[in-house]
DNA sequence: ATCGTCACG
DNA sequence: ACGTACGTGACGATT
């Protein structure tokens, strides 16, 4: 438990402060707005600031209090709150219950009152407490665990009443203010104190005689003066004075310190009471995470029947779809716009209208869209080809902010500072909930969103060029989501009776290890939980604990490999995780996704997801299909061409990583390496081990060598090597040593990386995608050193994704040009994997490694191999 | 929803 | 001294 903080606001001080020192502004609705904007300015600063657990705000309660009983005319003369400020308090009281922070007034007492006795507990229970008023009076409450904050000047600006700064200020004790006050008297407040006793001749009294009953304790002692006489006159008033002046402790409240914790604002009711406000500003900076959409009035048509009339040169469109699922899930409308006027249209309609189809499929009439690729699917599958695409939101806000998540136009807009569209979350509701509402609510949706691509269009467009990503977006991205579409409506053609035949013999041996662990372990239990595995090794067989997880006993397959030694049960604990992993995820998981109709897998490619500008795969997962292990690559003699002879054709980049770092930090010996053509481990390995001929290189060497690559392209550190190789960290730590000696520009470019992110906040790729990051700068190590490898790798993990990419783009366009009937189907990071007619073997096997290796120049040569066969097990 | 594990580049 | 290799997705178990 962190040290609790109590934070207790003087509410009608504040107010008042607030409003007498802003100009008296109006919002357009003509409400006042100078006290509300003071004091949610003020409140913003002081909870990020003091970041407390319970809060409260005092209000003054009635118009008599207790303080009336001994002096009538307490307060009298005062002048009426201004009705300027009264119409705000109820915004205020808004503004408090949307902070969900407690708000609490009393019968009889003041606000002071009520913050002194709550203050004095709290203090009791050895929690810090911080008191916010405008009056000063407050300051009496100042100990050592209570420190009062008074507003000076404007409302944010605050001095801090520690009993030192009091003492340092007046020399006296926070008690002794209230018998300053007692002589004093306030004007405000309509107390009189000793007449002509100001602060200083207060404050010389205190000094010398501590208190105002030891001052008339003394009084006759005094010399006589103008000063006694008042002092004498006026006895019985400074008394009073003194009473009134002091704050209540012991106030009978009817809360307690429990009901006022404080956990943060309900964002949505606090977004709706600022823009009822006209806190536009406020809301601008504020990020939270709200569903508030804009009060903007939407003018849309929902037409039977899109005419030709309707449809101009440039528009932005949306395609409703019920979920992300683009190739198996029903479309729910479509509404278009070209910023006058927006139309809104069933799917029905859509697929039999004529004069659209032939419009969305002109390459001419040009569309900005939301998620494009997503959008072509679906109107595939409805019969319509999509052609024209000039603008995807969802690809543009990738390039500009790789690190948003979600793909729902509502997340993507609020982060451009549009905010005129609800999320599906908000429309449909989610997980068991979702439902599609009523069909008005659903044109309003579609329509808001197609009118949120067409604004946002320009903005981002302009932010692209802003920050020279505008070709990497036109030129890369959008035309690979073209490309990505196509692939994925294609397919790739899965045999799954080969998938039921493997499972069958998976099963069987499955049974057989499974009855083994059983034999061995002395009882039944769950090889899958790692939990109850933990237990019987770790437990019942006593093996020895090399590695611990969070909630237990790890049972990694590097621990396992470890303990194998140790009994005979593991080996079958890792056999049995082998096949298992293949039977759940690589033949039942892909057996799920086999479409019936065409025997195929349409995978998903995200392409607006990763942080280093790489695709990913999904439903099923197509760039994790094994082949490290004999056993598992096996699954990919399931994969297999879409037609009678026909053979898969893969090719891939051979060692694109380095050859990426190579051209990026020049460093003479490993440019030379790769211009040379040789075996660039073994050439790491005869650097490293100081050997001069590659003969001597043995085969542990180059392993050592290879691990040491993969762990420069990872963003090196001696303990990541010393697990790879299971080493020690010393010994990892000299190969390192030795590496950087041999390749002295790559240690300086990884030098000059870190520095560039450092200053900039972000490193680039190639073709100028970005990668921030923040943590770059932290104090803390952990996430500073995470911040620096990444800077490390992603400039050359996601170059040799640039690369692959533009690839697939000439790739696609000479296809075209020389009129075959070769289709790509997957890219798995470093490889393509196309499908082809025999006939076309030959000529692929010239072009298709002409054109990777060309996609973009590099001082190093880029080198691409290939094979085919009639199954995706046999291109290797 | 999150964790541990393991498949890939 | 700090505690890690970079980037992903899917599964079963567990909360």
């Amino acid at each position: 438990m962190t040290k609790q903080k109590l934070l207790l606001l003087d509410g009608n001080s504040l107010a008042y402060r607030a409003f007498f020192a802003l100009p008296l502004l109006t919002n357009d609705s003509g409400i006042h707005t100078n006290a509300t904007y003071g004091f949610t300015t003020m409140l913003q600063k002081i909870i990020g600031e003091e970041n407390p657990t319970q809060m409260l705000v005092a209000f003054d309660a009635g118009k008599t209090t207790f303080r009336h009983k001994s002096f009538d005319e307490y307060k009298g003369g005062r002048q009426k709150t201004p009705p300027e400020l009264s119409e705000q308090f109820p915004y205020i009281r808004k503004l408090i219950d949307a902070y969900n922070i407690k708000r609490y007034e009393l019968e009889m007492y003041e606000a002071d009152d009520i913050i002194g006795t709550l203050a004095k507990q709290a203090a009791g229970q050895g929690i810090e407490v911080i008191v916010v008023s405008g009056d000063k009076d407050l300051t009496q409450l100042a100990t050592d665990d209570v420190t009062v904050y008074i507003t000076r000047k404007g409302i944010t600006d605050i001095e801090k009443y520690t009993p030192e700064h009091i003492e340092e200020k007046y020399g006296l004790t926070p008690n002794q203010i209230i018998d300053m006050k007692g002589l004093m008297g306030d004007q405000s407040d309509n107390i009189p104190g000793v007449p002509g006793v100001g602060e200083k001749t207060a404050i010389k009294l205190l000094k010398e005689h501590g208190s105002i009953e030891k001052i008339y304790e003394a009084i006759d002692s005094l010399k006589a003066s103008k000063m006694k006489e008042k002092l004498v006159d006026n006895e019985e008033m400074a008394h009073l004075s003194k009473k009134l002046a002091t704050i209540h402790t012991e106030v009978p409240l009817t809360i307690t310190l429990d009901e006022l914790a404080y956990a943060g604002p309900n964002e949505e009711a606090l977004m709706g009471v600022w823009q009822e406000l006209g806190f536009k500003s406020l809301i601008e900076k504020s990020d939270f995470e709200t569903e508030q959409v804009e009060q903007v009035e939407l003018k849309y048509e929902m037409v039977s029947l899109i005419t030709k009339d309707m449809l101009k040169n440039t528009m932005a469109i949306h395609l409703e779809l019920e979920n992300e699922h683009y190739h198996s899930c029903e479309a729910i409308g479509f509404a278009m716009t070209d910023g006058e006027n927006t139309f809104y249209s069933t799917i029905e309609n859509v697929a039999e209208n004529e004069d659209l189809k032939a419009w969305l499929n002109d390459e001419t009439k040009k569309k900005y869209i939301a998620d494009s690729k997503a959008t072509q699917a679906m109107l595939h599958r409805l019969g319509i080809e999509l052609k024209g695409v000039e603008f995807d939101l969802l690809l543009a806000s990738y390039i500009l902010k790789p690190s948003i998540s979600g793909d729902d136009v509502a997340t993507l807009a609020k982060e451009f500072g549009y905010t005129a569209v609800q999320s599906n979350e908000a429309v449909y509701g989610k997980g068991a909930k979702w439902v599609v509402p009523h069909a008005d609510n659903v044109a309003e949706h579609v329509s808001r969103k197609a009118v949120a691509v067409w604004s946002l269009q320009p903005v981002l467009e302009q932010k692209l060029k802003d920050n020279e990503q505008f070709e990497l977006y036109k030129e890369l991205e959008l035309p690979l989501a073209h490309i990505l579409g196509k692939m994925e409506s294609e397919g790739i053609t899965v045999n799954v009776d080969t998938l039921h035949q493997m499972g069958d013999d998976l099963k069987a041996k499955l049974e057989i290890i499974e009855a083994s662990i059983y034999e061995l372990a002395g009882e039944k239990f769950n090889i899958n939980s790692p939990k109850q595995l933990g237990v019987i090794l770790f437990d019942k067989l006593g093996l020895p604990v090399i590695k611990k997880t969070k909630t237990g006993y790890s049972t990694a397959a590097d621990v396992l490999e470890k303990l194998q030694s140790e009994h005979d049960i593991v080996k079958h604990i890792l056999e049995y995780r082998t096949l298992a992993k293949l039977q759940s995820t690589y033949i039942e998981g892909l057996i799920k996704e086999v479409k019936e109709e065409d025997s195929k897998v349409h995978t998903r490619f995200q392409q607006a997801l990763t942080a280093t500008g790489r695709l990913s795969s999904t439903n099923p997962n197509l760039q994790n299909i094994p082949i490290r292990l004999e056993e598992g690559r096996k699954i990919r003699q399931a994969f297999v061409p879409s037609k009678k002879d026909w053979v898969l054709f893969a090719a891939d980049y051979s060692q694109i990583e380095l050859r990426v770092l190579a051209h990026m930090c020049q460093d003479e010996v490993l440019v030379d390496a790769f211009k040379q053509g040789m075996d660039i481990h073994t050439r790491t390995a005869m650097d490293v081990f100081g050997v001069s001929n590659a003969d001597e290189v043995t085969s542990l060497m180059r392993r050592t060598a290879k691990a040491v690559n993969f762990g420069i392209v990872y963003g090196i550190s001696d303990y990541g090597l010393s697990q790879s190789l299971d080493i020690t960290r010393k010994k990892a730590a000299i190969f390192i040593e030795n590496y950087l000696q041999s390749f002295p520009g790559v240690k300086y470019y990884m030098d000059s990386i870190i520095a560039e992110a450092k200053k900039t906040g972000f490193v680039t790729t190639i073709l100028n995608r970005r990668r921030y990051l923040p943590d770059i700068t932290s104090s803390n190590f952990n996430l500073r050193s995470f911040a620096e490898r990444t800077a490390m790798n992603t400039p050359i993990q996601g170059s040799a994704a640039d690369i692959i990419k533009k690839a697939m783009i000439d790739m696609n366009t000479r296809l075209e040009q020389e009129g075959l009937k070769a289709k790509l189907l997957l890219q798995v990071h470093d490889e393509l994997i196309f499908e082809a007619p025999k006939e076309e073997i030959e000529i692929l096997e010239r072009i298709v490694p002409e054109v990777m290796e060309n996609a973009i120049e590099l001082i190093v040569p880029l080198k691409v191999d290939f094979s085919y066969g009639p199954t995706w097990y046999d291109a290797k």
